[in-house]
RNA sequence: GGGCAGUUAGCUCAGUUGGUUAGAGCACUCGGUUCACAUCCGAGAGGUCGAAGGUUCGAGUCCCUCACUGCCCACCA
């Protein structure tokens, strides 16, 4: 083991979070920790990262997933559990090559101008570049991934997986080849799948315009929005009940600006109410019209170049740009008065994914994955529960895309890729799929091969990474122990792009489901709300982040107050309030560390001896521990986050500190030290909260340590110490009770302190009637003393009317009364309306349970222990309300 | 056109098998140089939980309707 990091004897004042993050990320590294032991006789806790794409630096987005995963990680690794999280980027295809495409377009030049070669050497070099970035940021997030098994998406494994992959599907006839309406992005030069393709709503023209029918009067009128698609229409189709129309369906209408003749045709897909009624049939380029064309038989017609030029079957519009051209005919529509109106018309028009071009729907021969027979078994695990979705809502969300999907366009015209594993013989025409490069033709023997130019979808590897990350298709070690694995983590938008066709590829090459639960996060927006983007200007850096208010107090803002699926906002404020609670630690620490002597807390906690604030925060602990544990399983992190927060600062800090004060500044004798339990509490809470902000619990951790008793120095690291459970007994709801009453006392005189405006370096008397709880509370009268400021502090059982109370404050509490003597006067107006007000709500809350106490229903219906809840406070509020007003009647 | 989410304090949000008089952070008001912490401490103010119905002994929480906001999906030219 290395030799742990030094820790200063003197804590400053202030925690400087960059003075410890590297130093024990190092550590943690070369202890390998974040490498797992494989272990037959346990279960294996197994996160598999989203790749970051290889397109430049890391943002809130992998922040976010980076900490809920180092979180999940964490912990089941604090729980014993053989942990994997593996690492891996993801090469990207078409994202990458259109970031370099833009470098190179800055430089002058383009892809075409440097060759394939040049280009992918060119993209190689950006690659490296880039992953060390990544590899970078995320050790600055201090995330716990195993990066000897990191894997990258063109690696040797992960390709021959792609390679294997397609071959298996191909065989199996679930890959093939053809002539199909796909999405074409002009810039980007290639086709996209459906799903690359985001439509926005643009404004434009609906075009009618008259088609003569051939060889008679009349015509036909159809409604447009693409007016250039004129020259590639091969139909004109209406609806087979329509009646305006029966009479056309089997004649011609002559196309204008070709002069080609074209039937009408009937097809129930044309609606009655839109436009005319009458629609153009474009079957090469558009979705719907390539339907009809397929059911009724026509033919198709392709106008487009691939650069979107108009090509020679555009007659006299041959040659020029689609837009341009749709001006063109639109003026030839209307000298020749074929153009019978025009109206404003804002319809939804696709772009390119990754570059915003205006695709253009166009058929092409393509490579597709026959999706149907994968779905299926896809929509079971899901539907049967084998896959758990966190939030389930999207469970919905997933199964009505998987019923209702499209084959997938998986070839892309790009060079950055898996090269496509087919060679086509020219010879015979054979098609050959082979992982490596065949010498000869299998069917013929003819050396005269080429490999197809085109590259997959990058979604095909990734819907492979899973088990392509373990190994598959070799059998290894660690596909047979880590696989299917237990949470994929990641973001909503991710659901149909990635986890669906993981889960499809996963269950149709393994056999087996990918992974056991998936764990959707949502967005991360800026301060008001909108989505982060550099062209909006309001990215936050997290490496900057992370210099400011260092890595735990970014990791904390971002999970704090989340909850799974929904969008959350980061701002300036979170930040601040998490590096503010990761220097309350700091300090929380700081004091207790200073307070200990040697050997001083090394005694066991003896929990029958103790004083009640040490039996009462022991308890209040082990709540917490239930609570939090509770939550996590329930992947409620947001939650398990708040109550860590809470109980840390509000009970242990805010309270227990306090009270623990007392007792070590005391000279008595018979005192018995806070120590061990102050040490207890503070070392268990550091590791509940370790997950989420491991530096500084780290760092705290090992300062505490030195001071432990002997058998914590074996541990060597607070990420691997085992993570808290509950203890039996230490719940104690008697001293809980005696807590809630010291802490509703000394508040209530610190606030009668305020309003009376009793300067703070002033005593004031205080005699409490405790009644039942006298007992109790006698032992902590130099508690409430030093708390509140108050001395003497007097506690009897029952208050004696003797008078002596002119000018006293009385306080009516809970199960307590609290009388203040003041020097000056009590305005009793005051302190009649304040007690007439209090009259008033207790007396309304008595009315109701009292009522709901009689109510029969309630009764026989609450669960008993509800019932005695609601009675006992019934009693205490009866007795306190009682109380309220013979106080009244003295004024 | 379908679907989903959100609507709780001035702002941002928690509140998960329905069960105290609904919470936090930030902001705000007042007071604090007591030896862990001013990145802090103490005290306070601030909400008919979007609207209207319903189920229930009991509703912020479940059901119906509506309004507004956001998102996703979709082949009406």
């Amino acid at each position: 083991m290395t030799q742990a990091p030094e820790i200063q004897d003197e804590m400053p004042r202030a925690y400087e979070p960059g003075n410890i993050e590297d130093k024990w990320y190092r550590f943690w590294l070369e202890n390998n920790y974040f490498e797992p032991v494989i272990d037959p006789d346990k279960k294996p806790f197994v996160i598999i990262m989203p790749p970051p794409n290889v397109t430049g630096e890391l943002h809130m987005g992998h922040a976010i997933t980076a900490a809920l995963e180092d979180i999940m990680t964490r912990w089941h690794r604090m729980r014993g559990e053989p942990t994997l999280w593996l690492p891996g980027v993801d090469h990207a295809a078409i994202a990458a090559q259109v970031v370099v495409e833009r470098q190179l377009a800055a430089e002058g030049t383009d892809r075409h101008q440097m060759g394939r070669e040049k280009f992918l050497e060119r993209m190689q070099q950006w690659v490296k570049e880039c992953r060390q970035t990544i590899t970078n940021q995320h050790k600055k997030l201090g995330i716990s991934c195993d990066w000897s098994r990191e894997r990258y998406t063109m690696d040797e494994g992960p390709s021959r997986a792609v390679m294997t992959t397609f071959q298996h599907l191909y065989d199996k006839g679930l890959i093939y080849r053809g002539e199909r309406i796909i999405n074409w992005c002009p810039r980007c030069g290639t086709a996209l799948s459906d799903l690359e393709v985001d439509h926005m709503d643009l404004s434009g023209h609906l075009y009618y315009v008259r088609y003569p029918l051939a060889g008679e009067s009349g015509s036909i009128v159809v409604a447009t929005t693409r007016p250039e698609t004129i020259v590639g229409d091969t139909a004109v189709a209406v609806n087979p009940n329509d009646d305006r129309f029966k009479s056309y369906i089997g004649k011609n209408v002559v196309l204008p600006a070709v002069n080609r003749e074209i039937p009408v045709i009937a097809d129930e897909a044309v609606s009655t109410e839109f436009g005319t009624g009458a629609v153009k049939i474009t079957p090469a380029h558009d979705p719907v019209d390539f339907e009809v064309a397929q059911r009724q038989n026509l033919s198709f017609i392709n106008i487009l170049n691939e650069d979107m030029t108009m090509n020679e079957n555009a007659g006299p519009y041959q040659g020029m740009d689609r837009f341009d051209a749709r001006v063109a005919i639109v003026k030839d529509l209307v000298e020749s008065g074929q153009l019978v109106k025009t109206e404003d018309y804002n319809h939804s028009v696709g772009h390119c994914q990754r570059c915003q071009t205006i695709v253009e729907p166009l058929v092409s021969k393509q490579w597709f994955v026959k999706i149907q027979p994968l779905a299926a078994p896809a929509i079971k695990a899901v539907r049967d529960g084998s896959i758990k979705v966190v939030p389930q809502r999207f469970t919905k969300v997933y199964i009505n895309w998987m019923e209702n999907i499209y084959d997938w366009c998986i070839s892309r015209q790009l060079w950055w890729g898996h090269r496509i594993p087919v060679w086509y013989c020219l010879a015979c025409e054979e098609i050959i799929i082979s992982a490596g490069t065949p010498g000869t033709c299998p069917k013929c023997g003819s050396s005269n091969i080429e490999q197809d130019p085109d590259v997959l979808d990058t979604w095909f590897s990734s819907g492979l990474w899973p088990h392509s990350t373990l190994g598959w298709p070799d059998d290894t070690e660690d596909l047979n122990y880590f696989y299917p694995t237990s949470v994929m983590e990641t973001g909503y938008d991710l659901i149909f792009f990635w986890v669906a066709r993981m889960i499809m590829l996963g269950i149709e090459n393994t056999g087996k489901i990918p992974f056991h639960t998936v764990y959707l996060h949502g967005l991360i927006r800026d301060d008001q709300g909108e989505k982060m983007s550099k062209t909006k200007g309001n990215v936050v850096d997290p490496l900057i982040s992370m210099e400011k208010y260092g890595t735990d107090a970014l990791r904390f803002a971002l999970t704090t107050g989340t909850s799974p699926g929904n969008d959350s906002r980061l701002s300036t404020s979170k930040m601040e309030s998490s590096r503010n609670f990761a220097n309350k630690l700091w300090n929380a620490t700081r004091f207790v560390v200073r307070n200990i002597a040697d050997g001083q807390t090394a005694t066991e906690i003896r929990r029958d001896s103790l004083p009640v604030e040490d039996r009462w925060i022991l308890s209040r602990l082990d709540r917490t521990v239930a609570t939090v544990t509770g939550l996590m399983d329930d992947f409620q992190f947001g939650e398990a986050q708040r109550q860590l927060y809470d109980f840390l600062w509000s009970e242990y800090c805010d309270w227990y500190i306090e009270l623990a004060k007392i007792r070590l500044h005391s000279t008595s004798e018979d005192t018995l030290s806070p120590l061990p339990v102050l040490v207890h509490v503070l070392e268990t809470s550091l590791r509940l909260l370790h997950p989420y902000m491991p530096f500084v619990t780290e760092e705290l951790w090992q300062n505490l340590k030195r001071h432990l008793p002997s058998d914590w120095q074996q541990c060597e690291s607070i990420m691997i110490a085992p993570y808290p459970e509950t203890t039996a007994g230490a719940i104690d709801s008697g001293s809980e009770q005696v807590m809630e009453s010291i802490i509703e006392i000394v508040r209530s005189i610190r606030n009668a302190r305020t309003e009376h405006k009793v300067e703070n370096s002033r005593w004031i008397e205080a005699r409490i009637y405790a009644g039942e709880l006298t007992q109790a509370i006698t032992p902590h009268a130099p508690s409430i003393e030093a708390l509140a400021r108050a001395r003497p502090v007097s506690i009897q059982d029952t208050r004696q009317e003797d008078g002596g109370e002119e000018n006293a404050l009385v306080l009516v509490l809970t199960g307590t009364e609290v009388v203040i003597p003041l020097e000056s006067m009590v305005d009793a107006e005051a302190e009649k309306k304040k007690l007439e007000k209090e009259i008033a709500g207790t007396s309304a809350e008595v009315t109701r349970l009292e009522a709901r106490l009689k109510d029969e229903n309630f009764l026989s219906k609450a669960p008993p222990d509800i019932v005695e809840k609601e009675r006992q406070k019934c009693y205490s509020l009866i007795n306190k309300l009682e109380r309220l007003r013979q106080q009244l009647l003295k004024y």
